[in-house]
DNA sequence: TTCCATATTGGAACGGCGCTCCAGATGTGT
DNA sequence: ACACATCTGGAGCGCCGTTCCAATATGGAA
């Protein structure tokens, strides 16, 4: 008989770190970055503090946990054809990641400048790096190549993620959208006549063909600097 | 003589959102982040909440108001040559901003992705957009080469900026790039062989120079999608 | 089985935060 | 001189992350 299957059944589950940051993402699911509490999170678990200080060491590499976990997650899906076609599905896999836990850009971007030495750095870097690799890009470019696609991908990826969540939750995210192409359109018209122009090419594009679109052009920039390399 | 010469001076200077914002910046370049409290910021304007409260929403608006300020004050300067020469010295104005301001990249970052509404994000899209214009990039592209190029300085920079301020004061900042490099070093070799292999790149090289590099790889990519350019 | 050291739990409480409330001071127009 | 709008700052509210610690499980040694 396995251990411990005679023992009377605990009233609850066992506390684990895995528990803690499943519950963790759910809250940040539902409510946003400010749904996460440790009050909230007591009470969800049905415990108190000191148990989940037991287990994680504060609220911050909780955040780390749970970003990680989702990351982890989004990069899993093998994918396999031309290192383009790679590319573009590794970053739409980060797209729909953010798209689907919205406060997931804010904390890529804040823990990438912030701590490079976390985990979640390296997991982007390696997965987006070995496809660049892949391009035919000589090593010692392999560096610049591979940071553009990752500060862009998070940073369209973030930005887009912000239509979704920011507004009432009645808001659709074609209204949100518009209403952002709207506030360009309602600035100085000299001292903003770019962005006024941009602003209507913004809001009347699908998303995710926006978002390739600007990675096809890092991709275009690769290929024209690098040239030999297999895309 | 001029209205209120004669009245006896007041105490201090009067309080107004200029002042306001002005201490909120020396208290975030003095103290980073979390130096930034009401409190604080009561103490240093001897004055109290209330007061502040009448001449600012709240907190957040006072971050987007430093961080616009700042900003504002980083893309002020003209320049002129040639349209490549141009988006350079946009992008190291900002670069060199995030670099004395360090809070200011997960401001900019943070404001960007969750309010495209705000001040910033149309100063910053205007300053790098007419310069893209410049380059020749036809109309219907402008955003998607604005975008690419904003996401990546704001990124690039923001990470660069982790390396002056994170660590005790006293650490210098080629230490910490290193100690990210070690951490990369140190993952495992299978699973994260392209990321040990950029550690090095990462740490041998000139900030500002790597930084530029992937302007230029951009700028590669636009020349090479929309040929007939001047850059 | 009994006992004990260790691992784990959860409730009470602390200091600090953003923010609100409001009584009063200050300045302005008549 | 008076009334009114603008502006100030202190007291205090509710919530946060976090700490402390007495009580409770757990699992191996006796």
């Amino acid at each position: 008989m396995a251990t411990g299957t005679r023992r009377a059944q605990r009233r609850t589950e066992a506390l684990s770190r895995e528990r803690i940051v499943e519950a963790a993402v759910e809250l940040l699911d539902a409510a946003g970055e400010s749904g996460l509490t440790f009050r909230v999170l007591t009470e969800r678990l049905a415990t108190g503090p000191g148990a989940i200080y037991w287990h994680v060491a504060n609220k911050g590499e909780l955040l780390v946990a749970a970003t990680d976990a989702v990351v982890a997650d989004a990069l899993a899906a093998e994918s396999a054809g031309s290192p383009r076609e790679e590319v573009h599905a590794v970053a739409l896999g980060l797209f729909s990641a953010i798209d689907a836990h919205p406060w997931l850009a804010a904390q890529l971007l804040l823990q990438l400048s912030r701590s490079p030495g976390g985990p979640v750095t390296p997991r982007i870097l390696e997965s987006l790096g070995r496809r660049v690799r892949a391009l035919g890009v000589p090593e010692e470019h392999w560096f610049t190549a591979t940071s553009v696609l990752m500060h862009y991908v998070l940073g369209a990826a973030g930005q887009n993620a912000a239509n979704s969540q920011v507004t009432e939750p009645d808001a659709d995210r074609a209204e949100f959208l518009a209403a952002t192409a709207e506030a360009w359109e309602a600035l100085d018209p000299e001292e903003y006549e770019t962005t006024r122009a941009m602003a209507s090419q913004m809001s009347e594009h699908d998303d995710r063909e926006q978002f390739l679109a600007g990675i096809d052009l890092v991709l275009a920039g690769v290929a024209a600097l690098y040239p030999g390399g297999r895309a």
